[in-house]
DNA sequence: GTAATCTATGACAGTCGATGCCATATGACA
DNA sequence: TGTCATATGGCATCGACTGTCATAGATTAC
């Protein structure tokens, strides 16, 4: 699976996707480019759904109703983030020590970014760029994460064989393997390449892992 | 120093604060205790700031001179947070491990909330039990953490001697931290009283310590 | 192929959060 | 008391959304 798969819905042959399906897969990706461009161009904030919608030749009413609001936008790659990591936690051995089944997550999660189309890997770079000047959106990034991480901690949980309610270790662990992903997403600032960011997820998790200590992550 | 610090601005005698001021802070404080009774019954997107406003008798336009906008009454306490993690930061030897002075930080804002006045920790509560109810307000809380880190990183940066666009351990080092913070606070779901929020920081507290390697934050 | 049907779109009106601007009221201070 | 600073309210306006309805175009049934 390749981070393109959400635009592409599968491969079940042209008679079951139709044409309407994808033009609206393709409207919806002429969106997120027009958008990533006026973000660029002009800031996030005073660029308004209106110009993005007219860049589009649609009315500010459909615009709605492809992004539920305006920050879906920026948010949009986290849905598929966060099916991968979820698959790949599922495919783990249920005996595995939980951080280490993250850390494939964070690998797998990576890979696909790294995988993915031209036209993907580009808009991922460009919303990355656009992070690094507009601190409003790496809040929304975060936040969002941090639905993830619920998400995950209960998966974990359950694992684990705990109440998530009741099990601190459970989100605990989540948690810093979260911290190691967004420091290893986040933390750029050089060329601003594909190469740079897997580079830096990669130490991240390096360095993650030598911090804590062997079994930490499997008492009760 | 004590949670209500921030609606009291010291304690200089009554000439050097003024009536207005006085007058400010409990205004201040009177639309915050309205919009928090306001959000538990009716939600809080449903809560319009005319509804805040009307309820203390002040104009919606002055409702924003007070609260820069609806969320900032939900992110208020953060500011004060802050403000104590970064003395408290700074008031460690330099020479500490980061990650240690950081839980001494954290224990230092769990203090000053436990050690709050009475009106203070039922805002705190009440706020806390909002968010139990409303995921996008944890989402918003997450955000300014988010912030708040990045400060804090830059803080940790300069004490270890290194650039912070570089180095991801410090990075990281804050970002377990923070996690540490957000799992002790954030994750509750029995009788929301003020010990128990103590209880569970504390349980973190220790989990944390006992997770990492004695020296993990003191490479380079 | 035509009719019935489903659905994507646009237009419109309306709500709410947020901001700028100006007039006025009220505390501060000499 | 009079002057000055500032807190407030009212108004106009913008921009993000949302509900509703009519219509055009695609899909399916016959």
């Amino acid at each position: 699976m390749t981070y393109g798969t959400l635009c592409q819905k599968g491969f079940e042959g042209v008679s079951t996707v139709g044409l309407r399906e994808r033009k609206k897969e393709k409207t919806r990706l002429a969106i997120l480019d027009a958008a990533l461009d006026l973000f660029v161009e002009q800031g996030y904030e005073s660029t308004t759904v209106e110009q993005i919608a007219g860049a589009v030749e649609i009315s500010p009413r459909t615009f709605f109703r492809y992004f539920a609001n305006k920050d879906h936008l920026v948010l949009w790659f986290h849905e598929h983030g966060k099916a991968i990591m979820l698959e790949t936690l599922a495919s783990r051995p249920q005996d595995e020590p939980p951080f280490t089944s993250l850390m494939h997550a964070l690998r797998a999660v990576l890979a696909d970014v790294a995988g993915s189309a031209p036209e993907d890997a580009e808009r991922f770079l460009k919303l990355r760029r656009l992070m690094d000047e507009h601190p409003r959106l790496v809040g929304l990034s975060v936040a969002k994460g941090a639905e993830t991480e619920r998400e995950v901690a209960e998966v974990i949980a359950a694992r684990r064989g705990v109440d998530p309610d009741q099990d601190q270790l459970s989100h605990l662990i989540v948690g810093f393997a979260m911290s190691t992903m967004r420091v290893g997403f986040e933390c750029p600032r050089r060329d601003g390449t594909m190469s740079e960011v897997t580079h830096r997820v990669a130490e991240s998790i390096e360095l993650a892992e030598r911090s804590l200590r062997p079994g930490w992550d499997l008492r009760h």
